[in-house]
DNA sequence: GATGAATGAGTATTCATTCAT
DNA sequence: CATGAATGAATACTCATTCAT
C-alpha cells in the first residue's frame, strides 16, 4: 500500500471542496444566506457537517469562497484588455460577454443580488480581512472602479462623434441601469425572457449604446 | 383617577403601532427580514419585546402590515386614472410620479427589493391568506397585471407613430429594465445620484420613451 | 348623589367576584390550570385583566377560592350528622347524596380531578398557607380523615351482621374505589351514563354495600 | 482515530434516547405535561437542551414516543388471546395481569391519567397523524374497543349461569369502575396499598366478578 | 480525512402581573 | 372601581460550531 502522493490528496481535497461549494451555491442563491443551514448543505452534498469545517473556517468563509471563485471564473472568461481603451468593437463584444455571463452563471448572479443586497451579510464579510473579494487577484472594489473608468472613458470619447447634445454621464447611467434591470429580471424571472427576447435585448442595447 | 377613554386608548395604540412599524421598516430594509430580530426592533423602538405582540401577531404579520401600509400610501399618491388608456402626457406624468415615489419612499423600496428577493419570506407571506398584499384594496397581483397592461398598450399604440421598425415589446422591456436598474442603484447607493443626475435620468427617460 | 351604602358596594363586589370565579371554573375545568390564561377568563367574563387582580391576588389564589367555594357548597348540601355514627339509612342517604353531588357539580369535580392530579399545581397551593382548603371551616385534610373514619366505622360495625368472612377494610376499599372509578368516568365521559344506568349504579352500590 | 461505526452510533443513540425518555416520563408523570419544561428534563438527564431535539422533533413527539413505548411494553406483557372469547380462567388471569401491570408500570399509568385528563394535550396529540398511539401496531382506539367488546361478551355470557336477576351492563360497569378507582388510588397514593391489601383487592375482585 | 453527537447562545413567542390614568 | 398598555421572565425550538473517536 504505497501512500497516495500528495498531489492525489490535493486533488481529492479540491474535488470535495468544489462539491461543497457547488451545493452551497445552489442553496444560498435559492434560499438566501440566513435561511440556508449547514445541515442542509451537508445532507445534499452527502457529507457530514463536520467535514465542511475541514475545508472552510465558517459559514461566512464558505460564502466568501464561493463568491471569489465565481468572480475569478467570470474574470477569466472576460479577460478584457487591461490598460487600454475600449474600441466600439470591444464595447460590443463586452456587451455580448456580459449577457453570456448572465446566462451561464445565473445561479451565481442570484447569489450576488441576494447577498450583496443584504447589509449584515455583506458588511460582515467586508469587515473580515480574510474575506475580501478579489477578481483575478485584484480587490473587487479596485476592479470595479477600473471597469467603471473604462466604461466612462468610452462614453466620453463617444461624445466626439455624437455631438454636443450627447451627455456622456447620463448615457452611461442609462446604459448601466438597463443592464442591471435586465439582469435582475432575467435572473429572478427568466421565464419572461425566451431566447428570442433575450437576443433582441442584446442587439437593441448594442444598437442604442455602441 | 378616571380610566382612559377608549378614544385615548385608540390614539395611544395607533401611535405605538406606527412607532413599531417605522422602527421595523428601518431594520428590515437595512438588514433583511431574517437578520432583523424582534429584540433589536424593540430595543430601538424603546419598548419591551412583549409589547410588539400586543400589536402584531407575529414577525411575519408585522412585515406584512408595513408593506401594506406603504403600498396604500403609494397608491394614494399615485392615483392613476383606472379603466382608461395612457396619453403621452399621462405617460410622462407617470414616469415623474414613479421617480418621486422612489425618492420619497426609499426605505420602503429597499424593503421590497430585499424581501422580494428572499424566497422563503415572500412565499411564506403569500401562503397566509391574511397576509396577501393589497394596493388600494386591490390584490397586488391584480394591480400589477393591470399596470403592466396599461404600459403594454401604450407601447403598442406608439408603434403607429414610430413606424414599422419600432418593436413595442423590446422597447417596453428596455424601458422597464432601465427603471428597475435605476431603482436598484438609487435605492442601495443613492450617493451615486446627486439631484442633478436624478433629474437628468427622469428627463432622459421621458425623452427616449415618451 | 348620595353615596351607595357600603352594603350595596359589598353586594356588587360579591357579584363581580362570583362572575370571575364562575368563568374561571369553566375554563380551568375544561382546559386545565396551565392552559387557561387570565386573558381568556377576563375576555369571557367581559372584564379587564386588571380587574381580576382587584379581587384575587394571583391566578393561584383564584383557583383556591374556587375550590374552597365549591367545597363549602358541597359541605352545606351534605350536612352530615357530625359526631355520630352512621346508620344503614344514613349510609344509604350518604351514597345518594354523593351521586347527586356528582351530577350537580360536574364542572367542579372535573376541576378537582384535573388539578389534584397535578403535582405542581396542588403542591404549590398547599405550600401557601393562605391557600389551604377548608370545608365548612375545617381544613380539608382533617375533614377527609373524619369522613374516612365514619366510613371505616360503618364497615367495621357491618362485620357484626355479615359474619366472620366479612373483611371490612377490603370491603371499604372496594366501595370507595367503585365510587372513584364511577366519578372519573361520569365526569369525563358522561355520555356513557344515560340516566338509566346512572340510577342503576346508585341502586347497585346501595344493594351491595349498604 | 478511526471514526465510529454506524452500529456504534446507533447504540449511542438508543441509549441516549432511552435516557431522555425515562427522564421525561418521570417529569411528565409527576408534574404534568405543561408544567414540565425541556430545560428541566435536560438538566436532570445531564444533557443540553438542544440534544433532545436531535432525537425528538418536539416536546409533543417526545411524549408520544414515551406513551407508545409503554403501550407496546404492556401489550407484549399482556398478549391476550385475540379473536377468541374469554373463559372464566382467562378472565381471572386478565385481572391478575392488569394488576401486575399497574404495579410494574406505575409511572406510566400516572402519565396516562394526567395526560388523558388534560384536554389540549391529548387532543393535540390526536390531531397529529404521526402521533397516533398504537398498541402492538393496532391503533389504540381500535384496541380499546376490542378489549371492551371482550369484556362485554364475558359479562353477557355470565348471565346464563347467574340467572335472570343478573344485569350484565351494570355488573360490567361496577367491575370496570372498581378497577379504575383502584388504579387511580394505587397510582397516586400507593402508600394506601401495602402488599397485603393489594393482594386482597385482586382476590376480592376475582371472587366477586369472575 | 470523516463522522455525527453534543453544545449553548440565540430566536420568536407567551403570559402573569403591574401601574398610570 | 376599572382599564388595557406595558413589562420581563420564561418557554420551545434552531443552528453554527466543536470534538472525541
Amino acid at each position: 500500500m504505497s501512500p497516495r502522493s500528495s498531489a492525489q490528496f490535493e486533488e481529492m481535497r479540491e474535488e470535495k471542496k468544489a462539491l461543497i461549494m457547488n451545493t452551497a451555491l445552489e442553496h444560498f442563491s435559492d434560499y438566501g444566506f440566513h435561511a440556508t443551514t449547514i445541515s442542509h448543505i451537508a445532507k445534499h452534498a452527502g457529507i457530514s457537517k463536520g467535514l465542511m469545517y475541514n475545508y472552510f473556517k465558517s459559514k461566512e468563509e464558505l460564502l466568501a469562497a464561493i463568491i471569489n471563485r465565481s468572480l475569478d471564473e467570470i474574470y477569466r472568461s472576460f479577460n478584457p484588455d487591461r490598460d487600454s481603451t475600449l474600441t466600439p468593437d470591444e464595447f460590443e463584444n463586452f456587451i455580448r460577454r456580459i449577457f453570456a455571463i448572465f446566462r451561464e452563471n445565473r445561479q451565481f448572479w442570484k447569489l450576488i443580488y441576494r447577498v450583496m443586497l443584504q447589509r449584515g451579510v455583506y458588511e460582515h464579510l467586508s469587515d473580515d480581512p480574510d474575506a475580501t473579494f478579489t477578481v483575478g487577484g485584484i480587490p473587487l472594489m479596485e476592479y470595479s472602479a477600473y471597469m467603471a473608468k473604462l466604461m466612462s472613458d468610452y462614453f466620453i470619447r463617444k461624445k466626439e462623434t455624437e455631438g454636443p447634445d450627447f451627455d456622456p454621464v447620463t448615457e452611461m447611467l442609462m446604459f448601466s441601469n438597463t443592464l442591471k434591470g435586465f439582469a435582475l429580471t432575467y435572473i429572478f424571472a427568466p421565464g419572461q425572457y425566451p431566447d428570442e427576447y433575450f437576443e433582441k435585448m442584446v442587439e437593441t442595447l448594442i444598437r442604442k449604446y455602441r
